[in-house]
RNA sequence: GCUCCGUUAGUGAAGUGGUUAACACGCAAGAUUCUCAUUCUUGAAGCACGGGUUCGACCCCCGUACGGAGUACCA
């Protein structure tokens, strides 16, 4: 067999040597010690939970070493993809702040190891499949799906290893007269590696998450070209990869069964593998199973990125909340450090989990209320107002009118040693302070139990008369007590613990009545800085009202 | 079927040939706070199972069970 010639006859387009192309990727000129690190998703329109995953290790690799973080397109299968799929990843990526320094863009590319899309590649991983037939490592395979779905029958059912290797490798020693027969009936095909492997032998890999481990040699003569002249995704990686300058290749452990093809194709090409890091898999409970398992992107449609901004999760609480499941130690971190940007934390994979991580809505909300609690008022009010913008239109109108006023609310127990932590998401604002705008306040009255309305009518009264805007948080409960003693209620919550049949009620009472008037319900923040933000006005309306209700 | 990976409280997870087996979320109780939210204290709850190696194993080895992944002209 002319392997030359077989080549010739298959790739007559293909006029560039990989050597030319290989002059095309000079090696990058990077500090010692620098990761180069990609993110190669497909534009099938949907982004999860695991994509972000593997990404922020991607860019903490890289940009944590002074190295590289690119962004690369696998459209390599023109069945899944999807129109616009590109836009989604890119704006993915960015709404979560995950700056690619170089790779595909929405106006083309920028860097220089590109093209970024794998699509515009082919001519590229056909020059180095042309050198691999003229070496004899690669053939032609013109069989069928129903031939392949035979083959795989009678190994089911001789209870042998599926797949194409040995004797089921039926053109891997074909005559040419054979190949050159369906070549002139047009016959579809796909180009095979011709693997040299065997199943008895292991080979040695040290996983940067897994560690050391052993996997057995690759005896399958696997596609690395498609009848459409475009790659498998195995052939694409090692090229890419290697062309790329690709130091890490961080993935899903899926990969993990495929990884000896891999190894086995650098090592044809004569290359270096890349370092891979294998990341565990996300996982969630089935509903109705009530077992773990990988979430899927068919049935988990929850876990798209996109399902977190509608909820109103802001962007760095998933950022942080996946960072302690990537590092155990990160919480720790974070407490150490509560005010440092999450890049200062020194990421490795070493601590990286290498079971499941499972994806805990609880913890999230835990994360989230103290992300929320660190920022600003101004911070929380611009976030709120543009997710309700998108999310609640009703609402945002309602929390924009006023900026300053809404604010102010914002601003209460914010800052200090002990913050508020009421907010988890975006749109915990809405029942947390809706009271405070008159469209939606919507009181319940109902009085603490043994409250009567005659009580709580007097106190309102006795209040209405007593209140001022010059209060101070303790002049405040100085009128409280007042109030509570003109009524016969305790003044000391302990005095009244002691012997509450002495009392009718305690100091608490009397804050609750007014808290009720006021806020329309039993609980709300500090009363008198909210009755400072509605204003005398208002104050003495929702007590009117309140009485009128009680009355 | 075959290959590979895994298994520490409800969940995430640290960890070592000799420990009272961290920590966090959640849960429960209590304290603090005028309520709530905070904050603090305490508590319940765990090394899948069976062998072996060893003076001693959660840790090392071998099985079993269970879970996961892969076994595509998908990535």
């Amino acid at each position: 067999m002319d392997y030359n010639l077989l080549a010739e006859r298959l790739f007559p387009h293909i006029t560039k040597t990989p050597e030319e192309i290989l002059a095309q990727y000079p090696k990058r000129q990077l500090p010692e010690g620098a990761k180069v690190t990609r993110m190669g998703p497909s534009p099938t329109g949907f982004m999860h939970l695991g994509n972000l995953y593997g990404a922020l290790v991607d860019e903490r690799l890289a940009h944590q070493s002074g190295g590289v973080f690119y962004l690369r397109i696998e459209d390599t299968d023109k069945k899944r993809e999807v129109e616009g799929g590109v836009q989604v990843i890119i704006d993915a990526f960015s709404s979560f702040g995950l700056p690619f320094d170089e790779g595909a863009t929405l106006e083309g590319d920028k860097g220089d190891y590109g093209p970024y899309r794998q699509s515009q590649r082919a001519e590229i991983y056909q020059t180095f499949v042309k050198d691999l037939m003229k070496k004899g490592l690669a053939y032609p395979c013109f069989a069928t799906e129903e031939e392949l779905a035979q083959m795989r029958a009678k190994q089911e059912e001789r209870k042998e290893n599926y797949g194409y290797y040995g004797e089921y490798a039926v053109w891997r020693d074909r005559p040419m007269e054979d190949i050159e027969k369906e070549l002139q009936k047009g016959t579809p095909y796909v180009v095979r590696f011709r693997s040299e492997g065997n199943i008895e032998h292991k080979i040695k890999h040290d996983d940067l998450i897994k560690g050391k481990m052993e996997v057995t040699e690759n005896d399958q003569d696997v596609v690395i070209l498609k009848s459409d002249g475009i790659p498998t995704y195995h052939f694409a990686h090692v090229v890419d990869d290697h062309l790329m300058g690709t130091t890490v290749v961080v993935r899903g452990e899926e990969w993990l069964a495929t990884l000896p093809v891999h190894l086995q194709l650098f090592r044809a090409m004569g290359w270096k593998p890349p370092k891979y890091a294998h990341t565990a898999q996300l996982m969630k409970i089935d509903e109705v199973t009530g077992t773990k398992r990988k979430l899927s992107k068919r049935k988990d449609p929850e876990l798209a990125l996109t399902f977190y901004k509608q909820q109103g999760y802001p962007t760095q609480s998933v950022l942080e909340y996946l960072m302690t499941l990537l590092n155990s130690n990160y919480e720790e971190w974070r407490r150490a450090n509560p005010e440092k940007p999450m890049n200062d934390f020194p990421f490795s994979t070493k601590k990286m989990s290498v079971s499941g991580a499972l994806f805990g809505i609880d913890k999230l909300k835990d994360v989230s209320k103290n992300v929320i609690s660190r920022m600003t008022a101004k911070e929380v009010y611009d976030e709120i107002a543009a997710w309700s913008r998108e999310n609640d239109p009703d609402f945002y109108t309602l929390f924009t009118r006023d900026p300053d006023y809404t604010q102010a609310i914002l601003a209460i127990g914010r800052g200090g040693k002990k913050p508020r932590k009421d907010l988890a998401l975006w749109s915990d604002a809405k029942p947390y302070m809706d009271f405070m705008f008159d469209e939606r306040f919507t009181p319940d009255y109902t009085m603490p139990e043994h409250v009567s309305n005659e009580d709580a009518r007097s106190i309102l009264t006795e209040f209405d008369g007593m209140f001022s805007m010059e209060d101070t948080p303790e002049s405040f409960f100085e009128k409280m007590k007042q109030i509570a003693q003109n009524h016969g209620y305790a003044t000391e919550m302990k005095a009244y613990k002691q012997n509450p049949e002495q009392y009718r009620g305690n100091v608490g009472d009397v804050s609750m009545v007014v808290r009720i008037a006021i806020a329309g319900r039993q609980n709300a923040p500090d009363m008198q800085l909210v009755m400072q933000i509605l204003g005398e006005q208002r104050v003495h309306e929702r007590i009117q009202q309140c009485k009128d209700a009680l009355a």
